[in-house]
DNA sequence: CTGAAAGCGCTAACAT
DNA sequence: ATGTTAGCGCTTTCAG
């Protein structure tokens, strides 16, 4: 390895030099290593190792014009959701040797704007989006560019765009169901914001559940709508419900996350001690990494966070031909029972 | 917006057509606009949107050769560890609008070379890893052709690599220090292999301060290596030692990483009922968002990952002047103290 | 202030 | 089998 510091990179023609055989057989080898005979392939390798040649891919790709980069735009990568969401797409890029640029926009739609642009700048092959807004006029714009865009977490609002979700009125049933069938007729379900279309569905899904059980939602079903959706949140919302203010201790409790739930768990321990713990039945929604260690192992409803990535770029990927109708990918969630929601009753 | 579904980016010139005006002028007025007449740059502003032109990346990085993206190699995006610290990377290169390509290496060397190799064609300006192995001679390969490197999570093993890890026996040493000052002279460490320098680390730190505290580590200390660091490893391993086969049950325990203390937390909870969690103190290690929402809140080693991320990418950014030593930061780990290592006795 | 033209490193078509 | 060369889209002299 001959490497002068503080020289620019070897390009090819420092390679073909150092050979004595032309650019294009050099980049023969690199590229179609059979068509070049076995003598000079050797001495454009030696050549090759000798001078530490990387080729340079922006060149091989202004010239190519194709591209094998993604971008993911996310609402924050350090939220364990998302996180294995990323995980997914990683996964399924790999398999297609493309990289992924990745950002968070912290649910900001100007930040979100600006990400688009940068990507787009970079020449990314298409975007995958957690969108902060069903404002896509944006998205649509670069589309019309020839950039290929798969929404991610929430179903499109145009069929324009392709997407993949999670179906969030059957998690929030089957949350409420699960509940029901054990018994209780009495549920509270701690919720985000009715402005968030997944809380939203959520909430319509639990009083689907609720009319199907024959019992009445306004009677049956009490929902309180977190500030803040954290372990804070669900902690201060459940010790305002023990305190019997607002009518009868809660029995059985529904989350709109894991988080939330764990925030719960927390302040049972801490008011009513162990007792409470075994006698509200409690019930989170995502199952992140977590719920299964807890001391109380939580039930919840299971999103497939690291399908929902995978598969979000498996379209972006595979899909995309110019007039086939974008796709609409709608995921099931998964119940999985533990021990937080079998309260002895 | 004219746009002509199938038909290529516009480029450049395209505007420069449309707006009656040379490409050199188009360019100045993206990239210098002060320089072109007003009348000129309203018409030119007005061809781009007419055509939606959005500058090629690639074509202008080929020309200019700078480059405003980042490459980092972590060891699994999923890891709510490496998840921090890619958000601190993340929001360090915002503020020079620079963009961030991730992979993860799942600790394989294999991938972590070809990771590197992918990243250098594409034309990052630098990487930031943690490193899979102690031999980093591909790196020191990649700086040697230009590429700013900057090692992260372990002592760079060469000066040549700036690194930004935090100082793992200090950390060790709290965990030991606290649970001494608590009065405990029986300590149980569930550690990782010592082939990991992390966890070799750790352990010196707890042996200096057992030795510290006048005791005899070989005595007061029983390490456990555990075959997998995450709650089923510390379930079990608990388990068994409060089988008393091994000697008499712990009284203090400290941990690899908060997810094994979760995990003992939760054995503690199932085997001895409540009475064990109070009379055994427990520390965890990381100090992961969750450890502070348990129901029994973690004590725990906090590493500062958002800053660990955030200075990597500043030294890449700002250094890396040719002929400057490369910086070797170290941050000190902190101790969070909360209810877990307070037992009752 | 604007236009013309060279060239960044590479690939692919065409010659030899 | 290898050499030659045009040109990908852009920036940046250098002339006008």
């Amino acid at each position: 390895m001959t490497v002068v510091p503080g020289s620019r990179r070897a390009s090819i023609s420092d390679v073909a030099k150092r050979a004595h055989v032309a650019v294009g057989t050099v980049s023969n080898v690199l590229n179609r290593p059979e068509v070049v005979a076995p003598a000079t392939r050797e001495r454009v390798r030696a050549a090759i190792d000798d001078l530490s040649f990387v080729p340079n891919g922006t060149a091989r790709r202004l010239r190519v014009g194709t591209i094998t980069t993604v971008g993911a735009l996310l609402l924050d990568i350090a939220n364990p959701f998302f996180t294995e969401v990323a995980r997914g797409i990683e996964d399924r890029l790999a398999l297609d040797d493309h990289t992924l640029m990745l950002a968070s926009t912290d649910d900001d739609p100007e930040r979100e704007s600006r990400y688009v642009r940068l990507f787009e700048e970079h020449g990314v092959v298409g975007l995958l989006v957690v969108a902060t807004t069903p404002d896509v006029t944006h998205l649509l714009a670069a589309m019309a560019r020839g950039m290929r865009v798969v929404l991610m977490d929430s179903a499109s609002p145009t069929p324009a765009i392709a997407s993949v979700s999670v179906d969030d009125e059957a998690g929030g049933a089957m949350a409420a169901g699960h509940l029901l069938s054990l018994g209780h007729d009495r549920l509270t379900f701690l919720n985000g914001p009715h402005a968030v279309r997944q809380c939203r569905d959520r909430s319509a899904g639990v009083r689907r559940a609720v009319a199907a059980a024959g019992l009445d939602p306004d009677i049956a079903l009490r929902e309180v709508e977190l500030p803040t959706l954290n372990a804070a949140g669900g902690d201060a919302a459940i010790r305002h419900l023990l305190d019997g203010v607002d009518g009868a201790p809660p029995s059985a409790v529904m989350c709109v996350n894991d988080l939330v739930a764990i925030g719960v768990q927390r302040a049972l321990r801490h008011t009513g001690g162990a007792d409470f713990l075994h006698r509200i039945a409690l019930v989170g929604y995502d199952d992140i990494d977590v719920a299964s260690e807890l001391a109380t192992p939580l039930t919840s409803v299971r999103r497939p966070k690291h399908e929902l990535g995978y598969r979000a770029a498996d379209l972006l990927l595979a899909g995309g031909d110019a007039g086939v109708v974008p796709e609409q990918v709608v995921f099931q969630p998964e119940l999985v029972v533990r021990e937080s929601s079998l309260a002895a009753g």
